[in-house]
DNA sequence: GCACTTTGCACAACCGATTGTGCAGTCGAA
DNA sequence: TTCGACTGCACAATCGGTTGTGCAAAGTGC
């Protein structure tokens, strides 16, 4: 194992085996050996020893040499849920089919991670850096700058860069209407709505929130804040935040806008607790999970449309532009209508 | 971006602001000039003029040069359940820890895009592949030899390498035993329980078959082929199976052994379908899920031990051995009873 | 004052590829 | 026969670090 590194086969090796020059050996293999002149004779004869021999190019001493590291990189809040993960796998496809080494690392919304796992990528000669949910994104944008390495920011948007991300407003107004046209068919008087999860400071609550607003003001319905908790995402905050809604009401709201799966999970836990049945009350989640829809088929969800998202981001790493601040705005979809 | 790669800084740079040698900048920097006897004052000078200009050293040359990448890779079924996502940041987080920079790659339990996701990480020279829930983890560890890699198995064993998995037979039996134990609570005349999900050629179905089996064998109960249906870590095809198994039954089992996360899907939402409540059996599953609790907090899980799995997996990584074929198992726990 | 050790640093080779350039040999045309 | 063009390849510099080695200058002991 690591010791005794069996003397990796180089083109040198090929050359010597071939009688021939290293350079060659590398032009034939790297595809250049056309425009170099050589052989087809001798190309077809480096060709067949370097599969023979089983021989694979040290991509490391090639990033160097070429100043292009054909690796670009990815941080990530964190896996486990569907919507982070699906842009992970996403990432990966994509660069896979362009021929580019993906990695992903997970920084758990904290922003000193996030600019170590950059810093890291970044010495590893990134070309492209792609920070998604990131809670700090400009100095990230900043670093790659001075590497020389594109940043581009997904989920929520940057202004030293450009941006792909959901069209939250859009999204939550539409969420909300959803909801608000459940409770018409129940034809319950006081159509009170709870919003909870998220971060007041984060541009996606804040976009949420506005939508949330705006379906209810177009209704008619006003919004106070006591409608709104921003109890961060975290199951047991929303937890601990609806025990200390609760305590004083008597009854549940009629609907609660769940901003994201994690802060589902606490309000679940809470009406379990409570001795509540899911359908006591009608839930949107601003994200989407197909476990959750198998346990709550009635629970409507807007499910983020990554695949759109990525290749977005994609055409802006093929083809990167000088406007910087751009900011693309996907939309999502409403699932359970 | 792209377009002006911005001349980054080096060690040629360094030394002729500091007017000295590239080597003693080099040494200055990467730890070893005590050793090389640079002089106090002239390190304190290299190192602030480096921290001033904002320098970092390129990873690459130094793997090049150190015949050690400082990588370490993983490969990985996919990164949406909790298992896996799990598996995927501790690993990073360990990594981390060593100073050691982890890539991960998920490769749907394909085997080519597993021997893909393999060359190219070993072209990058990772120093370590771990390959989890690998298909084909033998082919894997092949390649690794050959380049010089440590490989590492986790969660399915490999033959050629070391592996860490879970218990699978005993987490199969303890779970068997707490349903049964619910079941006798119930009592049941018929303790009828379906094993659900996976796929009958990898090792951890048959292991936990075999566990399940074992558990009934006990307590007296017969297991026949018909009590088992593999099929396949899917949820439609796992919603599919049970239509098919009811065609031919009056009632429902009285317990389900549910394989896997994504079986569970299957099942939740065919008993959905159904109108059945999840109550009305008692289910088991054999992987856990936060979100699955709150919305069946009676549903018993098997919780796989990440965190340990993980380190065992450092300690082969931080002192390889010649013993290549260990397999070590880690208990998992039972969530729910 | 001299030999000897220690201190402090620079030189140059090297890791494994890529690529600009040069040159011998062949061929065709004048 | 001679010159130019083209073919086919090798040489050597280079990317940005690391590290074995050598050698002045300073320090030490007698």
């Amino acid at each position: 194992m690591l010791s005794e590194p069996p003397k990796r086969l180089t083109i040198y090796d090929l050359a010597r085996l071939a009688d021939t020059s290293p350079s060659t050996v590398s032009a034939v293999l790297n595809g250049s050996w056309q425009r170099r002149r050589i052989s087809q004779k001798l190309a077809d004869k480096i060709l067949s020893l370097a599969k023979a021999e089983g021989y694979s190019a040290n991509l490391q001493a090639r990033a160097l040499r070429r100043e292009r590291s054909g690796i670009i990189g990815m941080i990530l809040p964190l896996y486990d849920n569907r919507y982070f993960s699906s842009i992970a796998q996403h990432f990966e496809a994509q660069a896979r089919q362009r021929g580019l080494f993906a990695t992903v690392a997970c920084t758990n919304r904290n922003p000193e991670q996030e600019r170590e796992a950059a810093r890291m990528m970044l010495a590893y000669r990134v070309e492209c850096l792609v920070s998604t949910g990131a809670t700090d994104p400009d100095t990230i944008s900043e670093m790659c700058d001075e590497r020389g390495a594109t940043s581009i920011h997904m989920d929520l948007p940057g202004y030293k860069a450009p941006s792909v991300i959901s069209d939250n407003r859009e999204g939550a107004r539409r969420l909300t209407d959803a909801i608000l046209d459940r409770l018409a068919g129940q034809d319950t008087s006081e159509n009170d709505i709870l919003f909870i999860g998220g971060r007041r400071e984060d541009h996606n609550t804040r976009e949420r929130i506005a939508g949330f607003t705006q379906a209810r003001t177009q209704r008619g319905l006003a919004t106070s804040k006591a409608d709104i908790i921003t109890c961060d995402y975290a199951a047991n905050r929303t937890q601990n935040a609806l025990e200390a809604y609760m305590y004083q009401r008597t009854r549940l709201p009629s609907a609660m806008f769940v901003n994201s799966t994690i802060s589902l999970e606490g309000v679940v836990r809470w009406l379990q607790l409570g001795g509540y049945q899911l359908d006591d009350m009608v839930m949107g989640c601003f994200d989407w999970d197909p476990l959750a829809a198998a346990f709550h088929p009635s629970l409507l969800m807007v499910r983020q449309d990554v695949e759109v998202m990525i290749e977005r981001v994609f055409e802006i790493i093929d083809a990167p532009t000088v406007e910087t601040n751009r900011c693309i705005e996907v939309s999502p979809e409403i699932i359970g209508v």
